[in-house]
DNA sequence: ATAAACCCTATCATTTTTATAGACTTTATA
DNA sequence: TATAAAGTCTATAAAAATGATAGGGTTTAT
């Protein structure tokens, strides 16, 4: 399951993506709109303005705004950004590998093996669907 | 990420599976060739073992065995009985259903429509690949 | 009878996640 | 140029989930 975080993050590009016509948009208005915590919803967009999706403008009359397009946004990008890994082991991660302390030898594992399958296909799911597949429905 | 309980499972499940010629295993010959600690594990193999996936034998010379044939347990049965649901929100959780507080109508959510079809996709992998797949490689 | 081995429930420790607080900086505008 | 609005940043606290341990109970081969 995705985190709080991930879920509040897309809500948010969600609300972002369908206001593109305002040049900004408040945290506030954000965090009104689907009763989440202004302060923690702060923090996220901070991360999603960090990784490059999200621009802002400060002081009075500021706000958020996309920075890319919604074609460009696939869930991957935001999943990983904020809840870390897609893959199922940290022996399979692309981006946070890690070796598995309870396997012995990773080159005869076989769970290893599947793993790297799996995540192959998951990943070509959440790399091929973006913020544009959440906005047109 | 997996669960180490379902890392773990896996771990007992592909041990059960190699040593098919054996009446029954000991969950200490499990637990010593992983490193895994003896109490965590039995818990876990009990759960199998509730799951109709494992058989056990009591007393002096028991132990586990598998129930099933290795192709017949999918990962998806395996992560869905130790970690919970496989669908990324809870709102499109088959299993493990719950609405999500922070979205106003799940009818018109593009957020909802979209973790559907990934879930759909993922839970095809998800069944197709086995135990069998594992203690092929 | 005894020892081996699984069964079951409760509890504790650790880690991760979620949420909050507050001071700081930037900027429009009256 | 003072003020209020709005994002930036770091720290910390609260809550939940996960991982691990403990110990007594039951079954069974010998």
């Amino acid at each position: 399951m995705l985190s709080k975080k991930t879920k509040y993050a897309l809500h948010a590009l969600t609300y972002l993506g369908k206001h593109r016509d305002e040049k900004t948009v408040l945290i506030q208005d954000i965090a009104e709109d689907h009763g989440i915590s202004h302060k923690f919803l702060e923090n996220i967009l901070l991360e999603l303005k960090k990784a490059g999706i999200l621009g802002s403008k400060k002081g009075k009359g500021g706000g958020y705004y996309l920075i890319k397009e919604p074609k460009d946004i696939p869930l991957s990008k935001v999943i990983r950004l904020l809840d870390g890994p897609i893959a199922l082991l940290p022996c399979v991660s692309l981006n946070y590998y890690e070796p598995c302390a309870e396997c012995k030898d990773e080159a005869t594992c076989g769970i290893n093996k599947v793993m790297i399958q799996v995540r192959d296909e998951t990943l070509k799911i959440l790399e091929n669907k973006t913020l544009e597949d959440i906005l047109k429905t």
